[in-house]
DNA sequence: CTGAAAGCGCTTACAG
DNA sequence: CTGAAAGCGCTTACAG
């Protein structure tokens, strides 16, 4: 494999005129730089990173953490990295923690700090206080994905607001009886995403003097499958039914959607459904929804990055509030049957 | 941050020590080891991984090339692929080509090729021969998940013989008019999937004496939504219909199924649908598919690279044969209805 | 604008 | 079992 002494032979230079001709740092006369670049092309010459990296202090490389990537939002987010990580020739190490502790503790403490990255995104991640301190300790740019983290800067939705408007909808359409599905402490280990939806869910609640019932509390790990199984028992249940759910994303809704079908039960007839997402199958499903632009998110994520490696300046920096939502209302919503 | 000579003047040995202990290359006597291991612990010292890859040559990173990261099967190979190479230590750098001939390029010129990989595992990606000469000159290990390379380590499932029992599945129950919805020529760029499958397909047909009409192979770029619009658009049609299709994918076969609803024909009174893949939900829908472990196939392909690496021996190779595949009958195909 | 040289932080024959 | 030294392939002050 060429190096870069090859190249320098061939172009009758020195290594360290082949080194700037190449990567744009320092002058260069234009001729020289052809000469270099003919001598590059000809050899198939490509820099090591490592090398590379080593001497200079950069990677161009940066981290992406995800809870998982089998779930529409982190996939989502994940390609608009992606992309834009390719354009800005950078490499993305994936770190894909898989829910389980082992693996977030083995990507903290050796993965991340392993000085092979230039920066971190992490998607709807709770760190603790010393991961927080550890992050800093490095000295390295962080931009987190939904969610705050305290001291780092983060692009996410208002999921509070978003709730309640979401709540708000349903009670105005003369729904008094209202179940809220979300995911269980368990999976709030990621982070505190359940937490801020269901308290915008309770205080709508609260603010139309309508109960919050616990047993209309409903955990599922943000699955499909697991919503299909908790609205199918909740339907099944001989008491008094709720005549509408709000699903803390749109992927549990869908499970509601098809538990209702299974139980004969006719949506918006006799439930009404609202999700949260935006995901690409809500239109199909006909879902009222809050939508959200995850791979957008995940494109200014990288750009917020850059920024921060001083490659670029943020035209309009979405950080400064929070991400941009949209309401939409289709067919999974009417008003109750009357009695 | 503390390099290897802080844990070396710490310890009381040398960085070459230092270096044999921490990375159990060589002969270290247990005491200096243990020394070695407290200094570095103390100091909270990671191994750079730059300066480690350029004086060993090896990276213990992993290149994973994706043609999208948003569709079941390769963000389920994925996180099988994340699992297992977090348990052995190596970094996953991520390619998502996302469908783009020009990601696609610079992926093979200037990323994969940058020396800062082990190995690349693609996933359900086609190769020109001049990529393959690309990938064999880099003389690393590479091996493929979906369909076949010519001279490399290849993990897949039967796509022909499997799409061939499905459609005889349906002629068993006495389907004669059977449409087939695949992907397009477009999509084709990635991988000769649909091609195969369609071939089975067709080969079942042919067994069966029965006639393949062209108005009937359907292309949807497997996505949900564009088998929803293509499977709408076929049942309005006022001329005959088919009484079943054959999806190449289980998400392909959901957009189907939503089609079927939203056209007011009975799954599988009036119509019967199979799909591919055995997707999550494909048990929610009901589906009757060909059920493939893609987690699993992530991890053999991690081992198989491993392997390759010298860093362990498989048991058993999948690779030798065909992936193990599971015919699932679920409730979405049934004899037609008598006219 | 260009080159010689030092240095990035490790690993690994080589010698003992 | 351990250390001194060379070297991995670049980048970047420093000098000219």
């Amino acid at each position: 494999m060429a190096g870069i002494k090859d190249v320098a032979l061939r172009a009758g230079v020195s290594a360290a005129t082949v080194s700037r001709a190449l990567s744009g740092n320092g002058k260069v006369s234009p001729g020289t730089r052809a000469r270099v670049q003919q001598a590059a092309e000809e050899l198939g010459y490509v820099v090591s990173f490592n090398a590379s990296s080593l001497a200079s202090g950069r990677s161009r490389n940066i981290g992406v953490v995800v809870p998982t990537v089998s779930r529409w939002f982190f996939s989502t987010v994940l390609e608009g990295i992606a992309g834009e990580l390719i354009n800005a020739g950078y490499d993305l190490t994936l770190y894909d923690t898989g829910g389980q502790e082992q693996h977030r503790a083995s990507v903290f403490s050796d993965l991340l700090l392993r000085k092979r990255l230039d920066a971190v995104i992490t998607v709807t991640l709770k760190l603790s206080d010393d991961e927080v301190r550890q992050l800093a300790s490095v000295d390295k740019p962080v931009v987190a994905i939904g969610g705050f983290i305290p001291d780092i800067a983060t692009i996410r939705v208002d999921d509070f607001n978003t709730t309640t408007l979401l709540t708000e909808h349903l009670i105005e359409l003369g729904h008094t009886r209202i179940a809220f599905l979300g995911g269980s402490e368990e999976f709030d280990v990621d982070f505190k995403l359940t937490t801020a939806r269901q308290d915008g869910f309770e205080y709508a609640l609260d603010q139309a003097n309508l109960e919050v019932r616990p047993e209309w509390l409903l955990a599922a790990n943000f699955t499909t499958e697991g919503a299909y199984r908790k609205i199918r028992s909740l339907l099944s249940m001989p008491r008094e039914r709720p005549t509408a759910v709000v699903c803390a994303s749109d992927e549990m809704a869908f499970g509601a959607l098809m538990a209702a079908r299974d139980s004969g039960i006719d949506v918006p007839g006799e439930l009404s459904v609202v999700g949260m997402d935006g995901h690409d199958l809500s239109e199909l499903f006909g879902l009222t929804t809050f939508s959200q632009d995850a791979r957008s998110q995940g494109i200014w994520a990288v750009r917020k990055i850059l920024e921060l490696l001083g490659e670029r300046a943020l035209e309009r920096d979405p950080t400064d509030g929070f991400y941009p939502t949209e309401f939409v209302v289709r067919s999974t919503t009417a008003p109750p049957a009357r009695p």
